[in-house]
DNA sequence: TAACCGTTTGACCATCCGGTAAAGGCCACG
DNA sequence: CGTGGCCTTTACCGGATGGTCAAACGGTTA
């Protein structure tokens, strides 16, 4: 189903793969029914397998299918561009998919706390490497004596926990804020004041 | 059989909560099979419903019995202590957590991602009275000029996140660090950089 | 209009899984 | 050393669930 030919096949199989998005990133893998799916689609169980041959080829085309998405906000983030500016843009930009894209988030976390059953080729492959890339351009801004010097991957990975965590863990964060809070308005001040402190040149001691 | 009467009573009743922490942590509440449960115990699946009623049971016993010592870390933060060593401490405690109880990280990572079918009373209630109680702390702390102003909250969210994930995302956490490092330790010494930096006094402007 | 082909569905199957029943084993106590 | 009661197990049940199949539907084309 990687290359839907009619129009009708293009449009069920999306609806199908939306579906699947909300019933697997609220469920997990396990927790998810076939059924539930069909429901969420509007169409029936074997319809669906119509269009996919499992249950877990749907999850696996969802998951493959949203990694590239996933990662292009780090992508994105420009080795040419000011230090400071790139990493707040990116910073930003993550915590806007976790405000706009919280059951991508959560289907990604669901995999990864699990041991990623699923992801595992794709993050010791297409993820180590984008990473590696992106620590070599980090690295360089901190021996240029632009930012701090911080372990880069461990930077990265400061910024995916910090934003993720608005997605993943949002009911625990709403219930602790509780009514009248914003919680990514918030979240975005915080975490711009963080940075911004964290990635900040030490001042010369005097 | 909260009050277990015989020593093998006992015995068994923590070697099925210990085999559930093992099998509910890897694969969640619905991923989870009493089979498993009942082959890592080294019991009989129906010698395991002789101790409890039933899979929901051994699951919500664990929770609750381990939210106390998922939350001591921050009920220990001293109100009278030296506000940046409290919380470094707390960092410090709760990236412990996450080191020696990665389990237990993920076995409340897994409700709470999923919407918190099992703990949101806990967490509405007990925790969030926690975290309020030690945020008007914080708020104390930064009223009286002795850490940096902050949404206490948020505060308190950045170090959740930040030490959960080593725990939560290890085989990411893994698989991007390659070989050769000890993400712990690593960790220990990153974060107490970011939090020194992030709770540090801003400079007089001069 | 007839026939073809992509699409949809109702009925069904096999397996998994949580849970039950009842008989048998075993230990502590008298 | 026997008996009562706690513990364990074998066999089994019923519902949920992933997946199959063949028939039926419907739109496009000749």
């Amino acid at each position: 189903m990687s290359r839907p030919r009619t129009r009708i096949q293009r449009k069920n199989s999306e609806t199908i793969l939306e579906a699947a998005l909300e019933v697997f990133s609220a469920h997990g893998f396990r927790g998810a029914t076939l059924d539930q799916i069909a429901e969420v689609a509007g169409l029936s169980k074997p319809n669906l397998l119509y269009y996919f041959p499992s249950k877990e080829a749907i999850h696996t085309e969802l998951l493959t299918g949203l990694l590239d998405t996933w990662l292009d906000p780090l992508r994105a983030m420009d080795p040419e561009g000011d230090p400071l500016a790139e990493i707040m843009a990116y910073v930003s930009r993550k915590l806007e998919m976790s405000r706009d894209y919280p059951r991508e988030s959560r289907l990604f976390a669901n995999d990864i706390l699990q041991g990623a059953p699923f992801m595992r080729a794709a993050i010791e492959g297409e993820l180590t490497a984008l990473v590696t890339e992106k620590s070599q351009v980090l690295q360089r801004w901190m021996d240029e004596g632009r930012i701090a010097a911080l372990p880069p991957a461990h930077l990265i990975f400061s910024i995916w926990a910090l934003t993720q965590h608005y997605a993943d863990f949002d009911v625990q964060v709403r219930a602790v804020l509780g009514e009248g809070h914003d919680p990514f308005a918030e979240a975005t001040d915080y975490l711009e004041t963080l940075f911004a402190k964290l990635l900040a040149l030490p001042r010369e001691t005097g």
